[in-house]
DNA sequence: AATCATCTACGAAATAATTCGTAGTAAAAT
DNA sequence: ATTTTACTACGAATTATTTCGTAGATGATT
């Protein structure tokens, strides 16, 4: 499956959120952080549906969409290209770029280390 | 300064390795990867010195080109515009995510402690 | 000096992504 | 039954990005 764009990726969020949803739905969550038309929203969602981001069940009239990949899948998969093109690769640079602004909180750090505890004992 | 474009960053990886260059050299790196004419390179690279991604030394006919930003600025912004697009804004998900593969060696893993516990000693 | 290689400038074509207007249709409200 | 509202379809304009051809200038080679 292709990479969502940037438009497409915050309609994904919005069905990974609210599970399946009508343009209306999407659109008006959209239109709380920015001001669009709704013709806009809707042929965004149409090519999701033409690219295969997203099915969608036409029996009503009013369509509703719902995601194609779940979120963990896709974010894996962004993810894994932005390491590539940003940080050559390295999964550990990002991670220290990340936590090393300092501005993450004692609990995630634990979390963070619980995880890695983890990885450890399952090797 | 706006964001680099994906082409753009390729250029800009490069000359954050190679330190200042001229345009023959970031187009001879760049096609090792990928297929591309010269005008391409000296374009983008033109636009990148318009734009203020680089400056560039003018004084001889060949021109030199170098980055404006630091990596490591430009990389902490790049990375935190991805935390807040994809992420929604917590970078404690994708670290989760980023290590969550299984695909870290154990040294990495073990840097990565080291810097959580100096993370922690300095609070 | 003439030719050839190498460089920049510039405009514009090609591609990708976003935005929106208009038209037509179905449902709901009056 | 008529009007208003809500929906999809579709084409096209707009904007962003990438690509490249052509022209003109400078320097190197013969």
């Amino acid at each position: 499956m292709a990479k969502p764009t940037q438009s497409e990726l915050k309609i994904l969020q919005i069905l990974w959120d609210r599970g399946p949803c009508s343009v209306r739905d999407v659109h008006e969550k959209i239109s709380e952080d920015k001001e669009a038309g709704y013709t806009t929203t809707l042929k965004l969602m149409q090519i999701m549906a033409e690219k295969g981001h997203a099915d969608r069940d036409t029996s009503s009239r009013t369509h509703i969409y719902s995601a194609v990949v779940s979120e963990t899948e896709a974010k894996k998969d962004l993810l894994s290209s932005f390491i590539s093109s940003t940080f050559k690769g390295s999964a550990k640079s990002l991670v220290l770029q990340a936590l090393g602004n300092g501005e993450t909180s004692q609990e995630d750090l634990d979390e963070i280390k619980k995880l890695i505890s983890s990885i450890e004992n399952s090797k």
